[in-house]
DNA sequence: GACTTCATTTTTGTTTACAATTTTCAAAAT
DNA sequence: ATTTTGAAAATTGTAAACAAAAATGAAGTC
């Protein structure tokens, strides 16, 4: 019995597609033509056209009959909005988390932002927020929640969103010792198994990463 | 100049397939062949495929290469979660909402909320959370944060799949006067916009929902 | 010179036919 | 009787041809 594989082509193609968009390969605003990708690609039209759909049910998308599909691009309100859903659900997550983590994957994530640590001390605090560590520690505590729905929301759709804009966010974030004193706390925290501080402070953290692209667009630091 | 409509064949059969899964006229679990479609509706074979790749995209069915799609079932679990997801975003857009609702929309919620009280007193309090009322006012205030993506999310993801559910949750939820009760207290700290106070009322007012699920699912008369 | 009009061209939507995989069901072997 | 095997049937995946709508651009008019 061999694996069985079934992935089809207009799976590849879709996954190929959400990679590309997710990691700006595509850039935001920008018109896919179903032409383009024939040719970019080698599919046929109709799996592409099938991934298309899946993406545009995604809402990473958008198209217009008879027209076109581009990739969605936010304001700066849009952009907001998705930091209070990611500020309400990441608190969620965390609350959740310290009841549902096991004791050995706290200690793994410790381990984790201590390596991170040692990061900051060497490259002398450059760009912690905008290193993929910042991702692994909001994955772990979003995985640590044992809610299916809720991984989902925050992985599969807002991320794949916000990744869109991370280069640009990351680049003039310079926050970096103050985001990780913040998730030393949230570790403490949840080893204390104190779900409604975790919330609390995780929710402070994300409050304050929007506050920050509030601030840097209001003084014309940030244009999208 | 006429409407250019340009709604297109698929465009109508996702809607129709949508509100037929939502409303639960193709009850969850079951499957759906691409030939049953057409012939259910008249469509060609390419415009469902793709009405059903978008709807596969919302999370709203599951595909397997070759074999075909079935409705999404959720087990008490993902129920669940499902109401963990709903506690954070609510209380998220209540706190929103005491903050931007304009004042007129505050008033018209209390007057809806009291024709409710008219009904619960006129009924014997019979079903009032199976009402739309109780749609109405949730989404009222959903719609009052006036975050886009947040309503997104809540209307466009989540409620889909909670009204999967609805009738047999509320068939037993018996506990009208309570959540009146409730509903009252979250308009009254949107009117001394308290927006602490607000996304609290809101939580502990979905959180009891869940509860009660979940008790309910312990005892045996729910059954998933 | 700017605007409108209309035909051309390009792009997407739809249908049809075909290929590939899975499922089903019946017959045969253990 | 249960399991296994194989071919037939049903269903989905893919490709190609066709239709329809929108974007383009040139010609004509004001």
């Amino acid at each position: 019995m061999k694996s069985p594989d079934s992935r089809t082509q207009a799976d590849i193609a879709f996954e190929l597609l959400q990679t590309a968009i997710v990691k700006g390969e595509i850039p935001a605003g920008q018109k896919i033509s179903e032409a383009d990708l024939m040719q970019k690609f080698g599919y046929g039209r109709g799996p592409l056209r099938e991934a298309l759909h899946r993406l545009e049910g995604r809402g990473l998308i958008i198209r217009k009959a008879h027209s076109g599909a581009k990739v969605v691009s936010l304001s700066v309100e849009e952009l907001i909005d998705l930091y209070e859903v990611r500020e309400a659900l990441e608190g969620m997550a965390a609350r959740q988390a310290a009841r549902r983590m096991h004791t050995d994957e706290i200690d793994d994530l410790k381990r984790l932002l201590e390596s991170h640590a040692r990061q900051i001390e060497e490259e002398q605090g450059i760009a912690y927020c905008q290193r993929e560590g910042d991702f692994d520690f909001h994955f772990r505590i979003i995985s640590g929640s044992k809610n299916q729905k809720l991984s989902q929301m925050l992985t599969g759709e807002l991320y794949h969103l916000l990744r869109l804009y991370r280069y640009r966010l990351s680049t003039f974030s310079g926050r970096p010792e103050k985001a990780f004193r913040e998730h030393w706390r949230i570790i403490e925290a949840l080893e204390e198994r104190d779900g409604e501080l975790a919330e609390l402070l995780m929710r402070r953290h994300i409050s304050a990463a929007r506050q920050s692209i509030e601030k840097r667009y209001r003084e014309g630091q940030l244009k999208l």
